[in-house]
DNA sequence: CTGAAAGCGCTTACAG
DNA sequence: CTGAAAGCGCTTACAG
């Protein structure tokens, strides 16, 4: 099957492959009457641009990498969505947005961020939730490529991130009004000094924890913390028996390690005999969709997957398009939604 | 930044840029020796090459296409999942394999699987879920694309599905043994004649819920089945209300429409004050992880999206390196889940 | 085992 | 407003 090419559609309108190209990329300078003409050809014959072609010819790929650790995620999912509503209703990258996966795994990470960088294969690079080498963020910013961080704030990037320490306060705050003395925080990996393994997110939310106890004239105490590194149920169930095994007995727990670990906190907590939320209280933090269908329903700190994907996607266009002179840093603020749990 | 090139690691080797091509490439006949030395030059000198460019030369993207109606779903995920741990178990393709989304929109569902064709965006093709023309599967076919249909089976492509109809069979039986009576079906729409709308999953689905019902003589009735579009919690509530109000008062239902809507309808259930096994006997379709974790925990029949996903990468694989003489058609086992909902 | 050369299908700077 | 021509960086069939 002979494909079809430029060629063949300007001989076919009786211009050139230049005319053809122009009427293609959108140039001004091409009346109505030719570029509907040509357009009408093109669709006649079903051509389309051979893309590794168009690519290859600017230089680069013209699409917007999307890494993260886990594509088949319900974070991650929920971001997507957010940069994909945004996309289509702006009609811009619909179908150019590309996932790519680092598996919680330093090799293939810096593999990754260095092929799409030196491999060209793209135009700009959303990353979730990744702790990249400030090294590379230099290296995509001498090459013209820019970078959005979501989760994450350097350097030489714009960013996305949640308001973590609010939604923490709030609901540290929660929990000590509604009278919990015995509070835990179940918190991602917050020591900076092991660059590659710690959390941005979690840096900030232990910080919110600290300060609302701090506020309110509780003492801080490390042992109240446990560290989660997974961020699932089972995790949740095992971390929270830690606690009743050091003989804390909790009163109240926050998950900011997101809602999978307050599912499996729940578990635990009623195996051992705990009734939610009158022995102890259980927040989360995400409040993913089935939050509120959970036994009991779970009060949870809000933080909207949507937003956060729509702003990337804002600014990493624009970021494309040069609109940006300075690094920008978006806060989407969290939200406690209360439900049974606590 | 001068970008470097295959001429500069051919110069710097002392080689040809054919021979740089070849260690790329694996050509057997390169000596270990100017092998070894050429990739140590490439890495030394962070040369990826310009995949773009490749691609060109080759005259197709060799990636794998993933074409599906929305990407931040959960049983995307689940296959995303399964299809991304094959990829890395098997060192190939493990960045290569790019999700689009059709969003449920006809116009971009032919336009992108157009564009994946004609403008060569890929190898293979993976569509989940989708009701191509049979037309352009043919074209498909003519290109020398392969195509692996997920929830769909078509000539002129592979395809992986769950068995489906014994997985409802199986849940319609166990409601018929538990004493049910009054037995719903809650399904995706299923009249092939409006072929953009209808889903092969469902058609199955329900043909095993009236086997069943058959089987075991209880009798079949139209007004005992409401039509999912959606798939969502919201839609499961309105469905169930459906029934109550057609004066129904079903004593199961089996959600062949999947655990959202499962979780709708005990909701909705519970409006009515309806106790949940006692008077209503409520199974899901999917087993997703928090069904474990539900109000009661869901009853549910599991397929393994992990299954479906690796199944659906080995055969694409397997296609584009034409070690299929014939197309294959792959069934998933599914498997009944009790839990308390029924 | 190695390399020279043609070719892949676009884009774009430039001349007219 | 239009087109000729150069060029993008690879791959591959072929000659040696």
């Amino acid at each position: 099957m002979k494909k079809i090419t430029i060629k063949d559609i300007a001989r076919i309108a009786g211009v050139s492959k230049s005319t053809v190209s122009k009427v293609m990329n959108n140039y001004p300078d091409i009346p109505e009457k030719t570029r509907k003409k040509i357009l009408e050809i093109m669709k006649r014959y079903n051509y389309y641009p051979f893309e590794s072609a168009q690519m290859f010819s600017k230089g680069r790929s013209t699409t917007i990498a999307f890494v993260t650790h886990r594509i088949a995620a319900q974070f991650t999912a929920g971001v997507l969505w957010g940069i994909e509503e945004r996309a289509l209703r702006k009609g811009k990258y619909i179908h150019d947005i590309i996932p790519y996966s680092a598996r919680y795994d330093l090799q293939i990470k810096n593999e990754l961020l260095k092929k799409i960088l030196y491999a060209r294969k793209a135009s700009g690079v959303i990353m979730l939730a990744m702790n990249p080498d400030q090294k590379i963020i230099n290296e995509y910013k001498k090459a013209g490529i820019p970078v959005v961080l979501i989760e994450n704030k350097m350097k030489n990037a714009h960013s996305v991130n949640v308001n973590n320490r609010k939604g923490a306060y709030m609901a540290t705050e929660y929990l000590i009004k509604k009278g919990r003395k015995r509070i835990c925080l179940i918190c991602g990996f917050y020591d900076k000094k092991r660059y590659y393994e710690y959390s941005y997110a979690a840096l900030e939310r232990k910080a919110g924890y600290e300060e609302a106890l701090k506020h309110y004239g509780l003492k801080y105490d490390e042992r109240y913390i446990e560290i989660a590194y997974n961020y699932t149920i089972e995790e949740g169930k095992e971390l929270f028996s830690r606690f009743m095994k050091k003989g804390i007995n909790p009163d109240g727990v926050l998950c900011a390690s997101g809602d999978l670990t307050a599912m499996g906190v729940m578990d635990s907590a009623k195996e051992y005999g705990l009734k939610i939320p009158d022995d102890l209280s259980v927040i989360g933090f995400d409040d993913y969709f089935f939050a509120a269908y959970l036994n009991p329903s779970l009060t949870t700190v809000r933080q909207s997957l949507y937003d956060i994907g729509y702003n990337a996607y804002d600014l990493i266009v624009a970021a494309m398009e040069g609109k940006l002179k300075s690094y920008q840093h978006i806060l989407i603020e969290p939200e406690l939604i209360i439900r049974n749990s606590a």
